[in-house]
DNA sequence: GAGATGGCGGAGAGCGCTCTCATGTCTCTT
DNA sequence: AAGAGACATGAGAGCGCTCTCCGCCATCTC
C-alpha cells in the first residue's frame, strides 16, 4: 500500500548536515537558530517533503493538537434542517483553523455512542472537549472537568456542575418578543415550548412565563421538541384548548413554521388572526409565508466563543465561567 | 493542570503480575492468552482505569484509526440550511462509529485552509480521506491517491482522476422529473441549473438537456449556485427571457423554494400557471407552499457508502471504482 | 520414556519526536 | 589578554506502545 517511506527528522537532519534537535527547533519555530542553518534545514524539509509525525510528537508533548466537539442524539434529529448544529460546527472550525488544531466530531446518540465518547475523551485523546446543547444532566462534562480536561459547553449545563459555558440571552430575547406581541395588541398569547430537558427549552419557556406574568396575562402552553412535527401537534393542541388565542411564540423556527402552516390549515390568517414569532432565525425563516418574525441568536459566534474559551483553558489560562451572547428580535411579517 | 498520571501498560502489567506484551495482547483482543491471565489483566485494567495511549499506538502501528472528511467552502455557503452536508456527516459518523474510528472534520474554504488540508492529509495523519462534493478540479484527491492514501469522493471528481467515488443517479432523477412535467402537459419547461464547476450541477443540467432534447423541446436555462438568492435571481431572469414558461426544474430545493416565491411575487400561481420541481428533498420541501415536488437523493446513505468504501480501501481490500445510488421523484403539489 | 510438537508468555528493540543537559564557540569585560 | 558569560548546537534519554523473536513447559508420539 504505502509507496515511499516518509522522511523523518533524522533524514532531514542528515540532509541538512545538522542534528535532529536543530531540525526540531527549526520546525517548531525556535528563534535560537542561526539564519544560514535555518535556511539549510528549511531547504532540506522542502526537498524531502518532510511532514512531522504527529503521533510521535504527541507522545512526547502530551498534547494532541485536536479537540473534540460532542453533539448528542446523532442518528435522529440533529442535522434535520435545524441550522444550529451546522452553525456551531462552522464557528468551531473557524477558530480551530486559526489555531491550527484539528476538530474531531463525535455524534453521540446511542448509549454505546456515549460510552465511546466517554472513553475517548477521558482517555485524553484530545486536548479539550466541546459539548453542544446537552440533553438532560449528562455527567460527562463534570467528570472531564474533574479530571482536569478542558471542557466548555454551549448552554448552561443542567445540574449544578461547575463547567464553563457559552450561551445566548434566551430570556431577554423572548421577553422582547412577548412585549412586541403585547404592544401590538395581542392578549391571548400562547407558547409552543421546547423540550424541558434542554436548557434552551427551559430558558425560553421561563422567558415567556415571566414576561406574561409581568403583563398580568395568562399562560397558554404546549410543549414540543423543536421539530416541525412537534410544532404542528402542539399548535393543534393549543387551538383545541384555547380557540381564542391571537398570538403564538414558538421556541424554535421549525416549530413556528409548522405552527403557521397548521394555522392556515384551520383557516386562521397569519398575522391578522394570529401573530407568530419563532426563535433561531434560520435561513428558512425569511422564506416562509409570511416571512417569520423571530429571535436571532448568533449561532456561529457561539461556536467561535466556545472554542476560544476552550483553547484558553487548554493553554492554562483562566477564563470567566460563563459568557452570554445577545439575541435580537427580527421583525418580519408574521408578527 | 493534569491531575493524576495516567496508568500505562507497564502499570497494568505490574498490577496483574504479567508482562507488557501480555497486557497488550489482552487489550488488543488476541486469543492466545489463557483465561485466568486474561481475567487478571482485565481486572487490573478496570481497577486502574487504563486507557491506551493512541499516540503511542499510532507511532508503532502506523495507523491512526481516524479518517478525515473534507468539505469545501467552509466559511460561506456550506451549512446554510442545505441538508446535504449535515446528512453526509451523519452517514459517515454512523459507519465510523461502527468501525470504532474517529472523524476529523475539515472545512476548507480559504486557500490557506486548503493548504492546511493538504498538509494534514498528505502527512498521513489520518488513515483515509473523504471528499464531499468538490468544486472544480481539485488536484488533492488525485495526489492523495497517488501517494497510496485511501480516498473516496462524493460525486465523480472533475478531471479524469482515477479516484473511487459514490454518487447518485442525477440524470435518472432529472429525466423522471422532466418526463413528469411533459406528461402533465407542460411544454415550456425551464431549468435553474446548479454551479457548473460541481459535478452535481453539471449532471443535473445534462439530465435536463438530454430529456428536453429527447422530447424535442427547447432548452430554457438560467444558472444558479444552489442557494436561494441565486434561485430567485435566476427565476427573474427566466421570466424576463421566457415569459411564457409553464414549468421550472431547479437543481436544488433551495433554488426551487426561492423560485416559487418569486413566481408568486410576480403573480404566477404554482402549480396552475407554472409547475416547479426541485432536487434534494430537504425537510423544508414538505413545508413549502405549495409542498414541493422534488427528486430525493439518499444523502445519509451516500455518507455511509463512502465510508464503507474507504474503510475497505484502508484495510487493503479492493473496491469497485464507482457506486451509483438511486434517486426518486417525490410527487407533492408543486408539479 | 525420550524427543518432537505446539502454544503461551516474556524480553527487548524500536516507532519519530522533543527536551534537558552538556559542550563548544564567540564576544565581552576588566 | 584571560576569564566569564552568553548563546548556539549536539548527544541522548525517553514518551507508551506493538511485535518479533525466544524460551519454557505441557502434551503428544513412537
Amino acid at each position: 500500500m504505502t509507496t515511499a517511506q516518509r522522511p523523518t527528522l533524522e533524514a532531514v537532519a542528515a540532509r541538512a548536515g545538522v542534528s535532529r534537535a536543530t531540525v526540531s527547533r527549526v520546525v517548531n519555530g525556535s528563534t535560537t537558530v542561526a539564519e544560514p542553518i535555518r535556511e539549510a534545514v528549511n531547504r532540506a524539509v522542502a526537498e524531502l517533503g518532510y511532514v512531522p509525525n504527529l503521533a510521535a510528537r504527541s507522545l512526547v508533548t502530551q498534547r494532541t493538537d485536536s479537540i473534540a466537539l460532542v453533539m448528542p442524539e446523532a442518528a435522529t434529529r440533529v442535522f434535520s434542517d435545524d441550522q444550529v448544529f451546522p452553525g456551531i460546527i462552522r464557528g468551531v472550525s473557524q477558530e480551530l483553523e486559526a489555531a491550527d488544531k484539528q476538530l474531531v466530531l463525535m455524534l453521540a446518540g446511542s448509549p454505546a455512542g456515549h460510552d465511546r465518547v466517554e472513553r475517548f475523551t477521558t482517555g485524553r485523546h484530545v486536548d479539550g472537549v466541546l459539548f453542544a446543547s446537552l440533553h438532560g444532566a449528562d455527567p460527562l462534562p463534570g467528570t472531564l472537568a474533574r479530571l482536569g480536561i478542558p471542557v466548555v459547553c454551549s448552554g448552561r449545563p443542567l445540574g449544578d456542575v461547575p463547567v464553563p459555558y457559552v450561551d445566548v440571552d434566551h430570556v431577554g430575547g423572548v421577553t422582547a418578543a412577548v412585549r412586541h406581541l403585547i404592544d401590538s395588541g395581542r392578549r391571548r398569547i400562547a407558547s409552543i415550548a421546547g423540550p424541558q430537558d434542554m436548557i434552551a427549552g427551559i430558558e425560553r419557556l421561563t422567558g415567556y412565563r415571566s414576561a406574561m406574568a409581568a403583563a398580568g396575562l395568562p399562560e397558554l402552553i404546549a410543549v414540543g421538541d423543536f421539530t416541525r412535527e412537534s410544532g404542528a401537534a402542539a399548535m393543534h393542541r393549543l387551538l383545541v384548548e384555547h380557540p381564542d388565542l391571537d398570538a403564538v411564540f414558538a421556541a424554535s423556527d421549525l416549530m413556528a413554521h409548522a405552527a403557521m402552516r397548521t394555522l392556515r390549515e384551520v383557516g386562521r390568517r397569519v398575522p391578522e388572526d394570529v401573530a407568530v414569532i419563532g426563535f433561531d432565525d434560520i435561513e428558512t425563516a425569511a422564506y416562509t409565508d409570511p416571512p417569520l418574525t423571530t429571535i436571532r441568536q448568533p449561532i456561529v459566534e457561539i461556536g467561535r466563543r466556545m472554542t476560544r474559551q476552550l483553547l484558553r483553558l487548554a493553554a492554562g489560562e483562566s477564563i470567566e465561567p460563563a459568557i452570554m451572547l445577545p439575541t435580537e428580535l427580527i421583525l418580519r411579517d408574521s408578527a
